[in-house]
This record gives structure tokens, sequence and C-alpha cells, in this order.
DNA sequence: CCAATTGTTATTTA
DNA sequence: ATAAATAACAATTG
């Protein structure tokens, strides 16, 4: 599930346990998750380490810890954090757990798509600060836009906003949500876009990647009970994947299809081919 | 059994 | 050689 603003949701969960010290780490060694570190330094690194902070940027988390320790975590198609009890049983797709005195903190994936590193020095690891500029950073310009989309020119758009290196956190469902609210038909060529449609794309991408860190990692004040609990009902979210269902701006029927190697959902009309 | 799933990467095709 | 499309990864659900 998770795209830039769920990631930064899970987070913020996890930061109930900043100032903690770690007591004891469980972990499923041995997982297609942890293939990119070694578990053995992995739990010797964490184990009696104090969480300090941690930040999130495009799919990424990076956890800071006491001692030059960094642990790196990506959520995958299925990953997700949780602040369990102390008294809590690890169930099966529990990969992680960091133990604190008042709580466990949880990484569970079921599809273990996502994946857990571990970094020990006194910077950050370059895998971090290599992470291409933020769709909010003032980096993200129209020109860079339009520049990425004329090197993909022949692929769909749709294909081009989950390119990582330039569109940072979009997954499949903020793809969409951009499309939408730029009004742009998801197989139209990179290449082919007006000047005028590439600045309503690069409007749409920071428009909807603020909107939905405030409404799902929430603004500033606290975290929503659960990641959806305040995405309004106006936006595409909500409709693309319900049979039936229709265009919450002009109440024409969806329209959904692979492209892109992703089922992507439109609204036609709104949306056109040319 | 077949198909699907909010991600990424290696491999194949054009 | 480059870019685009596809397969594969693993688990679960309909």
């Amino acid at each position: 599930m998770p795209e830039l603003a769920e990631v930064e949701f899970y987070r913020r969960r996890w930061s109930a346990g900043h100032g903690d010290r770690v007591r004891a780490v469980r972990v499923h060694a041995g997982k297609p998750l942890f293939r990119q570190c070694d578990p053995a330094r992995l739990v010797r690194g964490l184990t009696g380490a104090t969480l300090l902070g941690s930040e999130a940027a495009a799919k990424q988390m990076l956890f800071r810890f006491s001692g030059g320790g960094w642990l790196g975590l990506h959520l995958g198609m299925s990953g997700e954090l949780r602040v369990e009890a102390p008294a809590y049983a690890p169930a099966r797709h529990d990969h992680l757990i960091l133990v604190q005195r008042a709580r466990q903190l949880v990484f569970s994936d079921p599809r273990m798509f996502g994946a857990v590193r571990w970094h020990q020095g006194p910077r950050p690891p370059e895998w971090w600060t290599r992470l291409p500029p933020p769709i909010r950073s003032a980096a993200f310009t129209p020109a860079a836009v339009g520049a990425f989309l004329q090197r993909r020119r022949r692929a769909p758009l749709k294909a081009v906003l989950l390119q990582q290196e330039r569109f940072p956190g979009i997954g499949n469902w903020m793809a969409d949500e951009v499309l939408w609210r730029a009004g742009l038909h998801p197989r139209r060529a990179a290449g082919g876009l007006t000047p005028a449609e590439v600045r309503r794309l690069h409007r749409a991408c920071r428009t909807v990647c603020r909107q939905a860190l405030a409404v799902i990692a929430g603004a500033g004040g606290r975290l929503p009970p659960d990641l959806n609990a305040h995405i309004p009902r106006s936006w595409l979210f909500w409709h693309r994947w319900e049979d039936g269902g229709r265009c919450p701006r002009t109440g024409v029927p969806l329209v959904r299809e692979t492209i892109g190697g992703r089922t992507t959902c439109w609204s036609p009309g709104r949306q056109r081919p040319s």
C-alpha cells in the first residue's frame, strides 16, 4: 500500500519510540527482506542503542540511533509499522521488532517486497543522501518535469509518473490521482504534452503530495486513527476500485485498464486520449 | 485453479 | 545502445 504519505504516516507511528533504548531485537533472519543487510550486524548494532530520531523521503524511511547506527526501511507493497504493547506476542509476518521498555516497534510485511538496511557511521548512508529531490522541493520544477518527459517521450504518462528517479514517492494511486486532477489521459505519450499541460502536471504533482501528506500523515497535529480516515470523498482515491465507481467531479462512470503494467483508473471525458 | 493486489528490479523485446 | 515492456519476487484473497 504505502506511497509517499502512507510512509510518513507509518514513520510517525514509530516516533513514539524516540528517545528510548532498544532492549532487544526480534528478527526473521533469512527472509528476503534482509537481503540488503547482514542480520547479525543489524541485531548487534540495534541492541542497546537509543532511537534518536527519524525521517521519511520518497518511499524510504531512515531511523537514527545512538552510536552512529542508521536503520533504513522500505515497506514494499504490503509493509506497515505498528506500535504494540510490551506484552505483545509476535505474529507470523512481524519480521523485525524493536523491543523497548514501554512498547514494541513492529515492522510487518506479508509479501516481503520491502527491505531492511543497516548502516554504521557518523553520516547517513549513501543511498539516503542520493535520493532524488522531493516533489515538494524547489528543485522539482516544470522544466525538470518537461525534460524528463522528453527523455521518456514514447512511454505512457502513467508509466513515467511511477518512475522514482523523478517522481519520488508517487505510486499507483497517487499517479492516477495526479493525472485525474491534471485532466490528462494516462495513455498519452509523455513527449506529446504542450508546455501548458506540463505545467498542469507539475502543479498537480505538488498539490497531490502536499494534500496527501496533510490528510493522511496529519498536517501538524496528531496522527489520524486510520490511514484513510481523513481523505475527502471528492478524491478519485475512494472511487477507483469501486465497481460502478463514478468520477467525483463529472459523475461519469470511471474506466479501469492496465497501463504501464499497472491497473489504472481514469475519468473519460475529463481525461482525453489525445 | 485462475486472477488480482497502493513496488522494485532483472531480463527480454523493440 | 537505449528505452519500453514483461516477468519475477511472495503471500493472500476472491
